[in-house]
DNA sequence: AACTAACTAGACCGGTCGTCATAGTTGGGT
DNA sequence: ACCCAACTATGACGACCGGTCTAGTTAGTT
């Protein structure tokens, strides 16, 4: 039978903007029903399988909307420098404009209730993963060897990420600041190296 | 008049640990009132500020630890690059020994409960503060200048912290083990430049 | 109309944080 | 030696909120 409201698709949006400011165990499932403004007894219909299993779709699509605004993103940039440059803009902008709330969609859900629960962790790994491997591609594409261009993109990933957290715990976006300064001379050294050897 | 039982240092350690693996919702009063073994009532006599005072001071404790086992760390070594492998190493240890629960002790907190309380904020923005200054006054004492070694300070702390998250996430110390090949250059070219110049 | 899938409201139990009246301990005054 | 005031410590208690589930209502199909 055809769906007949939009409650599980306004839930899941207040879950993943909850789960991404708050973390896990700070959000209630009260707090959730309250922000969508659908009936609290949805909840269960949709996601039988309870915060967990709501979690754990909210995360997949955060998860899968990064990994598009990161590949668009980096798709029109002329070279792979100023397209980390261009991600970390976006970033920064993101943290700033949400008054320090908004950083990693991910980040605090993966500390607060990765150990508790295994497919909440891999939902979280998953979207690391996807992001790295946007990230790793476009090296590979733009010249950079695959395992070369594989190490990078942790690295940029991880100091992100890290930035991330600095600048939110410092409300001071100097830390990302910092980041991008030295990811745009590292992706740039890497690229005339790699260019210089071939 | 003389202290007469260890309840509040007791109850203060149980708190850091749970905190450092757990976040700050994820981590009930009872729990830490169970682990420490210390009685309930004591929680509010030690600390009549409630969870966000315990925690405030279990940060700054956690935060303090850190520093000197870094500073002590860092020490000893012959040269940057490796005083930050060291490092490395040994928060790898932590990690894995742990099941990759003790990763940062205060990243978790700082993403699940610096939005909700300005003191908790403060405590985790003064710790990686302080680690921050110890690496750049590592980094100065070893030959750098002064801008030169507090922005690379930055971004050994970041992408440590990254490192940490990717790799809970993962169940996988790669990422750190990549940040590690990483800074061990990025840190041995910021020397040598710095020595050329000199 | 009868049936079934889609959806919803509210009750439930367990655990949360925080309070309070009470008990125990200490050292100075007499 | 005794006592009292001040300090330290405690666990039972309660108001409240958490996630979960069952019983019921609505809307679409045949």
């Amino acid at each position: 039978m055809a769906r007949r409201t939009d409650s599980r698709r306004r839930i899941l949006e207040s879950a993943a903007e909850l789960f991404h400011t708050q973390g896990y165990h700070a959000t209630g499932l009260n707090q959730v029903v309250t922000a969508s403004g659908a009936p609290k007894g949805s909840l269960y219909f949709h996601f039988p399988g309870g915060k967990e299993q709501l979690a754990a779709e909210a995360l997949r699509m955060s998860g899968g909307d990064l990994r598009d605004v990161l590949s668009q993103a980096v798709a029109g940039a002329p070279d792979a420098a100023s397209a980390v440059g261009a991600v970390m803009d976006l970033l920064i902008g993101l943290l700033t404009t949400s008054a320090f709330q908004r950083g990693c969609p991910l980040a605090a859900v993966t500390l607060d209730a990765a150990a508790d629960s295994e497919p909440i962790r891999l939902a979280c790994a998953e979207g690391y993963d996807s992001w790295r491997t946007v990230l790793a591609d476009f090296f590979t594409e733009r010249g950079l060897a695959a395992d070369r261009a594989g190490a990078l993109a942790i690295v940029v990933l991880a100091s992100i990420e890290g930035g991330l957290l600095l600048a939110k715990a410092g409300h001071d976006t100097a830390p990302l600041r910092a980041v991008a300064d030295h990811l745009h001379t590292t992706i740039e050294s890497e690229f005339t190296r790699c260019a210089s050897t071939t």
